[in-house]
DNA sequence: CTATTATTTGTTATCGTTTTCATCAGAAAC
DNA sequence: GTTTCTGATGAAAACGATAACAAATAATAG
């Protein structure tokens, strides 16, 4: 049916191996031999079979990176990064989406079990730490971006306890005492984090931790608007607002727009994430930015030197986020 | 070193030929077979090898979508069509991007011609129409979003002269008649086809062109703040602008509420893509918004049905796009 | 009770590569 | 002129699965 090695063999007047061997660009092989192989690839339009390859050589020399959707654009820095640090090792990486299904994030990893790659990056995992932390042990396999408690895991984050303080103790800097919070339901690791963030800089600036402050809702920026509207309902009503992501901060300021709030003034506003819309939505939104290129190019890289290593590295590395200050904080 | 389907044999006391019947759930095996084999894998953690079961097929069951980067999230829901479709024969999607380089674009392709997956679709190419042509002759190709012209490839798109035509038309109805077009340097066929809509709407109307109420950028939304600025500094200046993407849109709006221009009344503005936030941003863009996920759902049909027939299918399928109304034109 | 069919099994070739090993020619060494 | 080394080659054995075929057993028919 389709042309193998063998017919490039046969018209290459040379064997199996030697057709190969100039595949492969081996050192061991004649000029003239090199050169009828090339003319006879060329000729037949052979392209090799790497399934044939690869299971030979149990390696596939690509990874799987797995996310959510591609929705959050906010992942496509991150894939950047994996992609550089893949490709100067002779690397492919694809993507999967696991349409926020564990069962389907399941079914994704069952590449890596089944071969088809040689390691996988989570980047947000739905599946649970126990679970993963079994995986990790016989595959390779690495997280991005979200840490997960108690799991035995490659992972490349940011701190994000750190980070949600910061953006507070800046609010708070700029002498604000009623900070409102704006999160999600659905407990990510960092969502979790951001809010201890939250907690730790009201407190160790002597400020009381007001439940009414705190609004849960999803990632929509619809969710943000609601927030924004309840906390603004309140009796005694923010001055500033911190959201753990851009898209909810946007909202929220939709919201705060609309009601003819002074932003920036009357109530500041802080996001997360640093989306390319962060920088046009007017006014423009003082934020979090982590490197996101960094994190994916380096987990890849630990990724990559787990595959060689006996002693796969499990540590968690965490890189430094900064505060982007614009207008919403008066900036 | 790893689990093989010969191991699990040997702990069930059967052959490998009944180990793989039992894991392709054939008819012919006895109760006890399945049992033993059943215990057998989950006793010892087997996953089979897919490299030795795919070379041995000869089909990976895995389609590759090529898109230029995933920060465009208006892909998300392309891509979302393309899994469900796949997902019910059976399929897996994979997502590789070729950052805009045409080399790399060739090099993902690799992945078909050496079968690491049955079928490809490639979603705004940047590969000429004569490559394409020629490789989809002997390998399952399909385009998605994008036609080419002169390209002999299955091709799932809308009809972007007629969008760009009834968006223009739509805005000549509500009494304008000095229409400025923001649109791309970089040549799309897409967006050649959305000024020649453009052209189209005005010439019907006996509006005559105006070349300097064109304006050529980039895909960035501070292109088209540059473009508006541009646009509105002319002599005769625009009573309406259409964008050939909302971003650029949104970016000409920017300039627009900067410079006080009454949005909706004043000047008219329409977009293109329906993105997630041109419902976000305020005041609410009008758009016209292409089928997404049926694009997407539509070209693997297609695609996995030309897998199996040996009369490929390379017709262009073109689907209705709809104008979305809102805030900007005044709805 | 034998003949026939149906069901369940195992043996073995096969998919398309790479790689080990043996061979063989020619060059270098003595 | 024999021996030793080198470099280039091919034959054949992997890699891990599936499938074609054959064989064995069980079930049914006569």
């Amino acid at each position: 049916m389709s042309i193998t090695i063998k017919d490039v063999a046969k018209a290459a007047h040379v064997s199996v191996a030697t057709v190969s061997r100039v595949l492969n660009n081996k050192s061991n092989v004649s000029e003239d031999a090199v050169e009828a192989v090339n003319q006879a690839v060329k000729a037949l339009g052979y392209s090799p079979n790497f399934l044939g390859r690869d299971l030979r050589k149990s390696e596939t020399r690509r990874i799987l990176a797995i996310i959510a959707s591609t929705e959050q654009s906010f992942y496509s820095e991150v894939l950047r990064g994996m992609e550089e640090a893949a490709a100067i090792k002779g690397y492919d990486v694809l993507i999967a989406t696991t349409r926020d299904d564990p069962r389907h994030e399941m079914h994704l990893l069952g590449m890596l079990f089944s071969r088809s790659v040689d390691g996988a990056v989570l980047l947000g995992p739905k599946l649970s730490a126990e679970e993963i932390s079994g995986l990790a042990q016989n595959h390779n396999i690495a997280m991005c971006l979200e840490r997960l408690e108690n799991c035995n895991v490659l992972t490349v984050t940011i701190d994000n306890v750190k980070a949600g303080y910061d953006a507070v103790n800046y609010l708070i800097g700029k002498g604000r005492r009623r900070i409102g919070l704006i999160t999600t339901k659905q407990r990510s690791q960092s969502s979790i984090d951001r809010e201890k963030g939250y907690k730790h800089a009201l407190e160790d600036n002597g400020i009381e931790y007001d439940e009414n402050l705190v609004y849960y809702g999803s990632y929509e920026a619809e969710s943000g608007t609601k927030g924004c509207e309840a906390l603004m309902k309140i009796e005694n009503k923010p001055d500033a607002i911190f959201a753990i992501s851009d898209m909810i901060a946007i909202g929220a300021m939709n919201y705060a727009l609309s009601a003819g709030i002074n932003i920036g003034k009357d109530v500041l506003f802080f996001g997360f994430d640093d989306i390319q819309y962060s920088h046009i939505f007017v006014p423009h939104l003082s934020t979090v930015r982590q490197p996101c290129f960094m994190q994916g190019k380096l987990v890849v890289e630990k990724l990559l030197e787990n595959m060689k290593s006996d002693e796969p590295d499990r540590s968690l590395y965490t890189l430094p986020h900064s505060l982007i200050l614009r207008e919403t904080t008066g900036d």
